[in-house]
DNA sequence: CTAGGTGCAAAAGGTTTGCGGTTAA
DNA sequence: TTAACCGCAAACCTTTTGCACCTAG
């Protein structure tokens, strides 16, 4: 058993209780989809990739699947464009690097504790986010020609 | 002639010349909505405040109008919460502190040149956001209670 | 057993588009 | 003069909700 095997069998089910949630197929499944390939989808693509493991799937469970793993901090949101968001099983401090021309998302680790400047008088920070915009290298190179 | 109505003035027309576009009444209404207080409202709300002064105006004008600002580099999009984009006229450095309890955003400035971290391999970086996620100090005071 | 989760279908936002008439340059 | 823009309404897409049935604990 690999350890993204691992993360996503007893310890999601533990992480689930915890949080106060059931442990379900489906919710495996999305959090699978998650795992597998760590691209950022939104949640319509794990919806399209979930359903060819569980054909009978619906875009409500996936929303209720995604919403419980949030809250049980094992993914997090990411708003990258206007009307779509994805969703991140990196829980990583890390920022973004989004690509404007094809959509590509990098992850890229931060310095552990990373300042961000100075705060608004007796703001409690839970977490914060870090998108960096522009063009990827291919797409850097292909809008040169 | 204080400085606000002079940057939504005849600077106004000028900028958005520049970018290929027109200078109209509903553009200078929009940008006007935008600079008197700087909230970062949604699209509805910029709608709303601007039906005050300009009873016709069309949320299909608001969204080009809007458009038209960022394209022209006056105004910026912000992505804070799921399923409203916002817009922000604060072109500086700066990075916003969202309120998750009451959707309060603070302007914070950066300091200039803020480093990100390293970034992928040929990477063409064209700007970045940063949002801070938290209690103001007044919803933190409420949630003590 | 039963609170919580699932699938379905309908509704609810937020945003975009098509079109005939209007206007800035 | 005319390409760009406006207002209106319909379409579109993402996300949420209500409900009857099902299932994990």
């Amino acid at each position: 058993m690999n350890a993204v095997e691992k993360k996503s069998g007893r310890d999601l089910s533990e992480r689930l209780n915890t949080g106060g949630f059931r442990f379900t197929p489906q919710r495996q499944q999305v959090y699978d989809v998650l795992l597998h390939r760590h691209d950022h989808p939104t949640a319509e693509e794990v919806f399209i990739r979930s359903k060819r493991a569980m054909p009978d799937i619906s875009m409500a469970t996936v929303y209720n699947c995604l919403d419980a793993l949030v809250q049980c901090g094992l993914v997090r949101l990411v708003q990258l464009e206007r009307g779509a968001t994805r969703y991140c099983p990196n829980m990583e401090e890390h920022c973004h690097y989004y690509c404007d021309a094809c959509g590509t998302v990098f992850d890229v680790a931060l310095a552990a504790g990373a300042a961000v400047g100075p705060r608004p008088r007796g703001f409690q920070v839970d977490h914060y986010e870090i998108a960096v915009h522009g063009l990827c290298a291919e797409c850097a190179g292909k809008r040169k020609k």
